[in-house]
DNA sequence: GAGCCATTTTATTGGCCACA
DNA sequence: TGTGGCCAATAAAATGGCTC
């Protein structure tokens, strides 16, 4: 008997019960990865149900459910079965069976328009006899259903489609769904798929299980089954054949894999075939070079400020730009502020932060990175040598947009309609974000296998502009919030640890406006020359800082006699915003912390190792070979640059555990990588 | 047939882990 | 510690279905 605890391994007995037996390994109860599904999945966050007054214990003494031990128990009983305590996980498996009359999208071998032909006067026998069948107790379970506002579509909007807002032309009319809707509604349906594969596997391949088994089922089912390899080898043969998508054979072998490993069926001759791998990897070969987003320009950036500064804009339209703003400078993807924890803000006219804590980013997959909070930190001087946080706060308040303290959602939801005065529960979706860029700057779409600007923009343009200023790698690997940096660290010190390099991001973010750095000229004019430290912009406000400090110094003095106090956090009234927005011609951050920050950052870290596709001259291609692994690499022959360093296709630099590869060495093993961008 | 929306497919990128 | 490989989350493009 299965006993499972109320952790969510329902999921993982259900699947283990459809797939045990013949051609399906068993699932080790509570070692099954299935279990850590739900991962991600609604169960994370929902705490499990539990109903002590109904669920003694077991006979084990495990406080557990008894659910389903083998199919069979899915057959009607006499008598119901004794206990049945879903928590939320349960809820879904079980909801995932009751659809299963339902689920259509599932096509077993034999369903094929060319196999059924072949079997057409079975098809009486072999009508999949799916219908729900469960314990009366367990239909009684309520199943968990997402609690999708507003089930009536939200076309309530009547977008302006001549002049008018940009907005209006770019968010779609959709359902007020949640992020965590959303994610759940997912959830749920993958559970149903691989719950409808597992069972109509069980009920119609396993022998002597099928409802009516006949002579023809049978040796279809050994023709099929019983050489597995071959048959999987034939059909990635004839996707390569067939030309498919470059990926269509990976992702093959990686539902194959998932079904081996997680779900129990015996394919290790397929997932450990040579020649099916070897097929794979050479359509993988095949794909398209790298195209990603390209980084904003200073110019589009600085409309995006004039945008959100000017008052004759739609307020709506002001509030993207703000967004868009918010997730450049934070380095944030789009995805990154879906779904944020909390608003604080940390700045005045002068510079400061805008920090935002979020758990919910592509970073979070195990459970400890879930726990902690991902900070993002959004420097508050603009590229035009102004603070603009103060635009963003009035922009949010008149629209009622909540700006500070817990948000427990997405930063910019979605406006429901053209007039801009509602808002739906879902996030501004990233195509949406795409369109409101490219109709606010004028951009063209892309060209056929390009990539353009795009909401992947927003976070690769301070990244490009990082590294073209040349700052360390330690500081390009946190301003890119990779997750390594927060690995040993607690959400508090991750927090700290971003606030150097945010400072100099935010100096670089200065010099960009002071004209000392030019991002989008050419390599050999990134940097003005001779140098003009400090921009005269820069020194002139520091002089009024300064003096401006001095005085409220004096007046402490005078007043009380106390030591200066620190600056009060940014006021959040419109007044503030409106009062202060024209009055600061630029602005500068507080230098002198920041020094101070950079003596007490640890020693920089090893080089950020770098994936995907590094651009290989086809002409000037060079294989190296590891010494110790006999790897072969493959590296772009010319340099842009004499001091340029050399990077493999696949990422990884040149360095001295690597040699030219000689003749002796071509027959050794080629990087996958390599071979897959050459 | 155009337009819209939902779904599916493909591509990208970082995390994790095994192994030498 | 370096390396290779796999997985997961996500974005964006492609596709399908529906309405007018």
């Amino acid at each position: 008997m299965a006993v499972l605890r109320p952790s969510g391994e329902i999921s993982s007995s259900i699947l283990q019960s459809a797939c045990a037996s013949g051609a399906m390994a068993g699932i080790t109860a509570g070692s099954s990865a299935a279990s850590d599904g739900q991962e991600g999945g609604p169960g994370e966050s929902a705490p499990v149900e539990s109903d002590a007054d109904t669920e003694p214990e077991s006979a084990e003494g495990d406080k557990g459910i008894r659910v389903f031990d083998r199919l069979d128990d899915l057959e009607p009983e006499s008598s119901p079965p004794p206990r049945v305590q879903p928590g939320i996980v349960q809820h879904a498996a079980i909801d995932a069976f009751s659809r299963m009359g339902k689920l259509t999208s599932i096509q077993m071998p034999w369903e094929s328009p060319s196999v059924s032909a072949i079997f057409s006067d079975l098809s009486a026998t072999l009508q999949p006899s799916l219908a729900a069948c469960w314990p009366g107790n367990v239909q009684n379970v309520p199943a968990v259903q997402p609690q999708i506002e507003n089930i009536k579509p939200a076309v309530d909007v009547n977008f302006v489609t001549a002049q008018g807002p940009v907005f209006a032309k770019v968010v779609k009319s959709r359902q007020g769904v949640t992020p965590q809707q959303k994610r759940q509604r997912d959830w749920l349906k993958a559970v149903n798929i691989w719950t409808d594969v597992c069972v109509r596997f069980r009920r119609e391949c396993e022998p002597g299980l099928a409802a009516k088994d006949v002579p023809e089922q049978a040796a279809f089912r050994e023709a099929v089954f019983a050489n597995v390899e071959a048959n999987a080898w034939r059909y990635v043969s004839q996707l390569k054949d067939m030309e498919a998508a470059p990926t269509k054979a990976e992702a093959f072998l990686s539902s194959a894999r998932f079904a081996h490993f997680v779900l129990g069926f015996n394919l290790a001759l397929v997932v450990d075939s040579k020649r099916v791998k070897g097929v794979a990897q050479q359509m993988f070969a095949g794909k398209e070079a790298l195209k990603q987003a390209l980084p904003l320009s200073v110019h589009q950036v600085l409309q995006l400020h004039q945008g959100l500064a000017d008052v004759s804009r739609h307020l709506v339209d002001r509030a993207m730009c703000a967004y868009v703003l918010i997730a450049l400078y934070g380095r944030a993807r789009h995805s990154d502020l879906e779904q944020i924890s909390s608003i604080k803000h940390d700045h005045d006219k002068y510079g400061g932060f805008l920090e935002i804590l979020t758990r919910k980013h592509k970073g979070a997959k195990s459970a400890q990175k879930k726990s902690k909070f991902l900070p993002i930190l959004v420097p508050a001087i603009g590229v035009h040598g102004k603070p603009w946080m103060h635009l963003l706060v009035d922009v949010f308040q008149r629209l009622s947009l909540p700006v500070d303290g817990a948000i427990d959602g997405p930063v910019l939801p979605a406006p429901r309609d053209s007039g801009g005065e509602e808002f739906s529960c879902r996030a501004i979706e990233s195509g949406e974000v795409t369109a409101f860029l490219r109709q606010f700057l004028g951009l063209p779409a892309p060209v056929a296998g390009e990539r353009g600007v795009s909401s992947h923009s927003l976070k690769a343009t301070c990244l490009s502009w990082v590294n073209k200023y040349g700052v360390s790698d330690r500081t390009q690997t946190v301003l890119g919030r990779h997750c390594k940096c927060a690995s040993t660290a607690d959400a508090v010190y991750a927090r700290d640890m971003c606030v150097g390099p945010t400072r100099e991001l935010q100096r670089i973010i200065e010099a960009i406006a002071g004209g000392d750095f030019r991002p989008d000229e050419a390599r050999s004019r990134y940097f003005r020359f001779p140098p003009r430290p400090p921009s005269p912009v820069a020194e002139v406000l520091e002089n009024q800082r300064k003096d401006e400090e001095s005085v409220q110094s004096a007046a402490a003095e005078l007043e009380e006699g106390e030591a200066s106090e620190p600056e009060e956090p940014f006021s959040l009234s419109p007044a503030c915003g409106a009062s202060e927005q024209d009055d600061s011609s630029s602005s500068s951050s507080d230098d002198g912390c920041s020094s101070s920050d950079e003596e007490d950052q640890p020693p920089p870290a090893k080089a950020q190792r770098l994936r995907g596709r590094a651009p290989v001259n086809a002409d000037a291609q060079v294989w190296w070979v590891h010494r110790r692994s006999k790897m072969l690499h493959l590296v772009n022959g010319q340099k842009a640059t004499p001091d340029e360093e050399q990077i493999f296709a696949c990422g990884r630099s040149v360095s001295r555990m690597f040699r030219p590869a000689e003749d002796a060495d071509v027959r050794g093993p080629v990087c996958n990588t390599c071979a897959k961008n050459a």
